[in-house]
RNA sequence: CGGGAUGUAGCGCAGAGGUAGCGCACUUGCUUGGGGUGCAAGAGGUCGUGGGUUCAAGUCCCGCCAUUCCGACCA
């Protein structure tokens, strides 16, 4: 009774804000823009951290880690990276504080400015170049293949949680390959990695694509990206995978001999994902109820509620799901009894289903005579008596899957069903306004680009790769096209 | 950087010149326990901050600070 969350078809964003803080995910913090990640919620990013890190191992990489302060210099060596990031850097300039003399507090001491200026990183290819200079002198070197798992920090107008926060958590990927096939092949690889991730752990589907020269990375010859659909028709990019060519080998003079004793510079990748995916993952599948969790990700998989009224009660009941718990927790399932006698069956129920744990088992005295446990279903909110016998890891098995493939075609129903293919620029106008993806001609103009963004607030998403050729005009100029491109209000 | 809103108990809010309040949460006891139990008794406050008006200021006036929402910005 306590907590109520707001409709999403009423106010779907202040929806998604109050689930994050009623779920118990994070909150807002004293730092302006930076937010607190509550337990529950990191524990949701750190499966996301152990699947992916698993992947990255399983496909060749190593982890690192890499200072969190960048000289500026470092910065501007390669031009067009400095110009996507100057505006959102945080700066230091200071190494010391001291009393104030006027009075209390504290305030910086002017005698400790730094010789050079050093930036909190926005993104650390500046830094790991420089470092690989070191690490790289023979083909022998190479592939080098490096993750970090870091904080970054981009100073930005404006925040919300976990979609834009101005300090985030992510990895980096960063590699550096002999020859450019294989750079590229590796940025089309970490993408396949992340898309598989995305649609086979989050349970949601992606669409997979370049960016435009308009939407690159600062720094990059090529961007490759995961683009999904929320519930409200509004794209988020979940991931991107960079092709940087030799820009960061030349700006920090990265070069290895090859085989026949020849200078050439190393060619780059650099590839990441954030927990931004957390706001992707809740505007993907929860409900006015809260949160919903594909069991594949979810911390806890299966909560287990006792009820009961007397201690005998009580501990026959206990007994007989901390063998079933026990069980199931051997066979991997992640499993958690909720004894806490502070609270009643009741709110129980209402707390789990906001925090999205895909199955919940209520067993009381009437099941056990009854040789029964309550089952319910998340995402269905399907409630079934099944048999206690029936409680075996097949049985769970199948019921997991088959919630973590029923968000998954929900959300590519969605998906599907809002992706409108248009060729005047009307029916293109009329179905961004109801929240629908766009697959439309485009010139292969920045400038259309632009005037496209400044009408319509749609950005070019991604030049999907599996968009096939195509004769047509372009949706605002009528110029010739050779494909459909993804266009939509974006995150 | 524009526009709006808000700063009062842990949280959410009311109070619009004259004794600091309500709901939730918290503590204790009983009750209840299969969809956010019910009752009772408690504990908890420099009313964001600095100035001004007044016999008297959460309350009116001016400044500042912070947070937040909507835009602009966002590899």
């Amino acid at each position: 009774m306590s907590k109520k969350l707001p409709k999403r078809n009423e106010n779907y964003s202040e929806w998604y804000q109050e689930l994050v803080i009623q779920a118990d995910l994070a909150e807002h913090s004293a730092v302006s823009g930076c937010m607190v990640i509550k337990p529950y919620g990191y524990g949701i990013w750190e499966r996301m951290q152990q699947i992916l890190d698993q992947k990255f191992k399983e496909t060749g990489h190593q982890n690192a880690y890499f200072p969190l302060f960048i000289p500026k210099s470092f910065l501007s060596k390669e031009a067009q990276h400095v110009d996507g990031f100057a505006k959102e850097c945080a700066v230091v300039t200071h190494h010391r504080l001291k009393n104030d003399p006027n009075g209390k507090g504290v305030i910086v001491d002017p005698d400790a400015k730094l010789e050079e200026e050093l930036i909190v990183r926005p993104t650390s290819e500046t830094i790991i170049w420089h470092t690989y200079k070191k690490w790289i002198q023979s083909y022998r070197d190479l592939p080098l293949l490096i993750n970090q798992w870091a904080n970054v920090v981009r100073w930005e107008m404006r925040t919300r949680l976990f979609l834009r926060t101005t300090e985030f958590l992510w990895q980096e990927g960063h590699t550096a390959h002999a020859t450019q096939e294989e750079a590229i092949a590796e940025a089309k690889q970490m993408l396949e990695v992340y898309a598989d991730f995305v649609e086979n752990t989050l349970s949601i589907p992606v669409i997979k694509g370049v960016k435009t020269e308009n939407e690159r990375f600062a720094g990059a010859l090529e961007t490759y990206c995961i683009e999904a659909m929320m519930q409200d028709g509004k794209a988020l990019q979940a991931g991107t995978s960079h092709f940087l060519g030799q820009n960061f080998a030349k700006a920090f003079d990265v070069q290895y001999l090859n085989k026949n004793n020849q200078l050439e510079y190393v060619w780059a990748t650099s590839w990441g994902v954030s927990t931004r995916l957390m706001g992707a993952l809740i505007m993907s599948h929860s409900d006015d109820d809260g949160l919903i969790l594909p069991p594949n990700l979810a911390p806890i998989q299966i909560v287990f509620i006792p009820i009961y009224k007397t201690n005998e009660e009580y501990a026959e009941v206990m007994d007989k799901l901390e063998s079933i718990a026990d069980l199931l927790k051997s066979e991997g399932f992640r499993v958690k009894i909720d004894n806490d006698d502070s609270k009643r069956p009741g709110w129980k129920f209402a707390e789990w289903e906001l925090k999205g744990v895909p199955l919940r088992f209520s067993l009381g005295p009437k099941d056990l005579k009854n040789h029964q446990i309550e089952v319910f279903r998340r995402d269905t909110k399907e409630k079934s008596f099944i048999p206690i016998e029936n409680i075996v890891s097949n049985y769970i098995s199948m019921l997991l899957n088959d919630i973590q493939k029923n968000l998954f075609n929900i959300a590519q129903n969605r998906l599907k069903e809002r992706t409108i293919y248009v060729d005047s620029y009307q029916e293109f106008k009329n179905s961004l306004d109801n929240d629908c993806f766009v697959m439309a001609h485009w010139d292969g103009t920045t400038e259309t680009e632009l005037l496209i963004k400044e009408e319509t607030k749609a950005t070019i998403r991604c030049i999907p790769l599996d968009s096939p050729f195509e004769e047509g005009k372009c949706v605002k100029t009528g110029k010739p096209s050779q494909r459909r491109v993804l266009f939509a209000r974006a995150y």
